[in-house]
DNA sequence: ATGAAAGCGCTAACAG
DNA sequence: CTGTTAGCGCTTTCAT
């Protein structure tokens, strides 16, 4: 890209207001017009030669596009957005990029959008409800053509609302009403393969250490129904000083436990910590499992146990069905929306 | 937010071409027209009482403020950018979200951009250099504020261009001219750092796992500086695999080395695991030291000695820089571009 | 303190 | 196949 500087040469260059010579200093914008000029042909026609619409006779087209080339001519998104209110931007919104779940995640979004053209803004809301409507908000002015959002303190009716204003995606919940797509992890399956694993290999008396801080508990509920009565479940936030946390308080209350189950493979790090600093070895005086299994969580002492789960696929499959929505949306084409499921499975290391 | 639906009632939301009822189906875009219809005052009006600027009484503000509260209005985007050429919006370039170095900037990156009012959008590169002028470019043509970019393949002349056209803060990366900002690690300390650690223990046959794609490599220089000559150094992606596969390589060429210096502490894992495949003991047969001091570091097997660096700090220095770039261009002030370098420490565990 | 006019840069309808 | 006419929704002069 950019050989020369801006202005180029060709044509008269009559840009009513520019800095006289080639010393650039503010950049004047160029625009459609000024390629018009210099191609010698009306602003449509540049407009068609870009966006291939309409018919126009090759040797034109490549004329037009040989002129924008020169004089490095870039359209104004804004200005395109004004008439065709695309954007050609996405909205994701995330609890905590660094959690290392929702990088995976990222990585699979960011992917499929380049694909297909999108950019992606990004918005962190460490799971605050007033976070989550504001980053929503924030898309919605700026105009993106859709949203993924892991959405945890929002409730139904304000995703539906959302819903009603642009496409929508909720990523690992519950469809907030039938009409609004979704994708989502098996956290049923996952937390039951994780809660057999424990019983298979004899442990009697289970905890959980539960992250969620939003409105679906599916792994606390799965959890709780595959196991017996009152086992206990401490909940904290869904990181490593949380879950060492909410170990250190399961085991002081309940020391006949021996097996671990927690919400992600950051608390089950903390707990393992915490297991530790007690004086108690992982996994022969506790158990732990995790859930995610980061990139490393192979490398980790001892190996963690953990529900693995496909996160790039996660994130490509939620564009994948976002950009299902749009088309429909555009189309006018009442398509249903999606929900898909995607499959867990246990990988057993040597920490539970 | 939203109470209720989004129509709001008072006034008799005179709408044009509205879908009757509130079934809501299309969602008619409201418009400032709309506003100042329903507030009995002009556009703009309607605008200084959004944007503060001009004289207002503060009766007909409030009684303005109330009328977009109640329509639920959302100013565009587009037709404000167009305006004003200002989209509220920062480019964020880096290689892989995936590797958790990135998340721990970008998290700072979000948090200083949602303070100071910005979205970010952010790129990923994979460091090819196609991507990068890829993505500068989709960043420039949507119109955004700034850049900060982690470039990898670029070469200062495409940056210097780049910086023509946006405030640009470069990261890492030593500025590819003096009129360019940027913000970068201390590579050259910690480096050396590493390099001392390793010596002091005793270890004298060094290698070094080298990730760099780049053009700077700092980290290498600093290493070929502190040791013998003829050290080896091997290159490959900065990945698990890749530090698998160079340490693999630098270990087969030259079975006396017995302290591995890595690039980044993903590379170091790698290398971890390559040596326990060959029979090697980590720390006591060949010590590794990696670089980032990533979150879970301290977790692994062994605990990894490394260099930390405060990655959410670079990456609300990167935004901070970035602005003061921004307003400097906005008022042309020629306010000296500014190049912060950022401490490093090692930190030392087990693994060398 | 408020309103009217003008226009940012582009694309969608129509002409021709 | 190409050009002309409008106008997207907002802010910026300039009047009043």
């Amino acid at each position: 890209m950019d050989e020369g500087t801006a202005m180029g040469n060709g044509a008269d260059g009559a840009n009513g207001a520019n800095g006289a010579d080639g010393s650039a200093a503010g950049t004047v914008r160029v625009t459609i017009d000024d390629v018009a000029r210099a191609a010698g042909v009306s602003r449509q026609t540049v407009s068609r030669a870009m966006n291939g619409k309409g018919e126009i006779s090759a040797a034109t087209r490549r004329r037009v596009l040989a002129t924008i080339e020169e004089l490095d001519y870039r359209p104004s998104m804004f200005a395109r957005g004004m008439r065709t209110h695309r954007a050609g931007t996405l909205g994701l919104i995330l609890s905590d990029i660094a959690n290392p779940f929702f990088p995976a995640v990222a990585r699979g979004v960011f992917d499929a959008a380049a694909a297909l053209g999108f950019s992606v803004v990004v918005h962190n809301t460490d799971a605050h409800a007033g976070r989550e409507s504001a980053a929503a908000r924030e898309i919605l002015e700026r105009g993106a053509e859709g949203v993924i959002g892991f959405f945890e303190a929002l409730g139904d009716e304000e995703l539906v609302g959302l819903h009603r204003r642009v496409p929508l995606v909720v990523a690992d919940r519950r469809a907030p009403a039938p009409g609004v797509a979704s994708v989502s992890s098996d956290f049923a399956t996952g937390t039951r393969l994780a809660v057999e694993h424990l019983q298979a290999r004899g442990h009697r008396h289970l905890g959980m250490l539960d992250g969620a801080v939003g409105v679906d508990h599916v792994r606390r509920h799965a959890f709780t129904a595959a196991t017996a009565p009152r086992t206990p479940v401490v909940t904290a936030p869904p990181t490593i000083t949380g879950g060492a946390a909410a170990a250190a308080q399961l085991l002081g209350e309940h020391p006949e436990v021996t097996g671990l189950f927690a919400f992600n493979d950051l608390m089950a790090v903390g707990a393992i910590r915490a297991l530790r600093e007690r004086g108690r070895r992982v996994p022969d005086d506790c158990a732990v499992v995790g859930y995610d299994d980061l990139t490393l969580a192979a490398d980790l002492d001892p190996p963690l146990t953990t529900v693995h789960t496909d996160k790039y696929e996660l994130g490509r499959t939620l564009v994948e069905v976002l950009d299902g929505v749009v088309r429909a949306r555009r189309d006018e084409s009442g398509a249903a929306a999606e929900h898909r499921l995607l499959p867990a499975a246990l990988v057993v290391r040597r920490s539970g």
